[in-house]
DNA sequence: ATATCAATTTGATATATATCAAAATACATG
DNA sequence: CATGTATTTTGATATATATCAAATTGATAT
């Protein structure tokens, strides 16, 4: 574990709107994000964003760039973070050389591809209603395993930037969130959310 | 390469709706299809799959278990294929050894990163018809790399399915892929296709 | 405090796609 | 070859979500 801090002791800071890289880029490093958080996301022809993760500290950012040496979305600070440089062919080079990190950086891999797949679902096959439940529970969960409350949180992105990631569009997402609160599954007002019935939320998950 | 036969000795056969592996199953080996294809896919709750990929011949598959060691989709062959197993562990040390080998196995995995950002694109933001396009044209570049006709081809998959991985009931396929013949851009009966007018199909992802 | 601007919420309506139903066609089986 | 079964196509209608519009709220600057 020493021999990564070799490699990681490059550290950067962004403010809120910063561009951490954008599409097309070269690619050289991943990053790791020590604090903070970021979106990216993808443009088609007419600028309609689809937001592809957001992402929190302890995340890796930029696993897409592999694949052709260049980055093939923006990434974005949604507040101000820090990150750490991970240069990828040092990155190669002492994987190799160290099984456990190789075998590491696969399963970070493959845990990406995993939780695309879950988005192909959300968006393949949820209404609004299921697709916001799903997004609340994976914040929850997210800031669970990171010891803060799964239940009160701030919401770092827009109803935009949901709506971008959902394939919803705003005035869908706000008339939802809107219904959960009447129900009394959440309360929310602008980015503070609370969950009130967490069994409730999940509940919207398996039914219609 | 020599030292890649080492692994990929094991073939197997495999006769149309035989399972490759199912979701849980154990992980031990990716696989590379050397002929035929396969169907991957999610079950949610209600039972409705959400299909996450149609592989071909020369693609890997079952990167998604190496997160946690179990599969996390089903994988089914969709008509007479052959695949090799690559048992992972193998693959793992023989690419600690191979350093160009290590970064062919990080280009594929980041690859299906990009190609699931891509589906979520579609997804999220594309109508039926900009769907169907998009779904004829990357079969139509895929059986071009692989020097068959990339305007005459048969598909492999049902109506079902294709709604299955564009995220569109059967109705609207079928629909849909009338309304692209009324237009003259393609000719479709049952599972054969032609694509009459490769620009107007790509026309129909460019605007709207 | 007041004005300005952006984000969010809510309402009215339109529209794309789903759903329900039936006909047409292809495919499999005895 | 005839019969039954599954798949695809087409039509009629319903519905979830988008779109358009306006009101409300919050943030920022004057």
């Amino acid at each position: 574990m020493e021999r990564l801090e070799e490699l990681s002791h490059t550290k950067h800071n962004h403010t809120r709107g910063d561009y951490l890289y954008r599409c097309g880029d070269r690619f050289d490093s991943l990053y790791a994000i020590r604090s903070g958080s970021f979106k990216t996301y993808l443009l088609d022809e007419d600028g309609r964003e689809q937001v592809t993760a957001f992402q929190m500290a302890g995340e890796i950012i930029g696993l897409d760039a592999i694949s052709s040496d260049k980055h093939t979305c923006d990434a974005v600070a949604m507040e101000n973070s820090e990150v750490c440089e991970l240069p990828f062919t040092k990155l190669e080079s002492l994987s190799r050389e160290i099984p456990s990190l190789q075998h590491h950086l696969h399963k970070i891999m493959s845990r990406e591809i995993v939780r695309d797949q879950g988005i192909m679902l959300l968006l393949g096959s949820m209404s609004a209603e299921e697709k916001l439940a799903a997004f609340l529970l994976n914040l929850s969960q997210r800031f669970a395993s990171r010891c803060l409350s799964p239940t009160e949180f701030t919401l770092r992105m827009s109803r935009q930037e949901i709506g971008g990631y959902l394939g919803l569009q705003i005035e869908t997402i706000s008339r939802t969130f809107s219904l959960l609160q009447q129900r009394g599954i959440i309360n929310i007002n602008l980015k503070a959310v609370e969950i009130l019935d967490l069994e409730g939320l999940r509940a919207c998950l398996k039914s219609t």
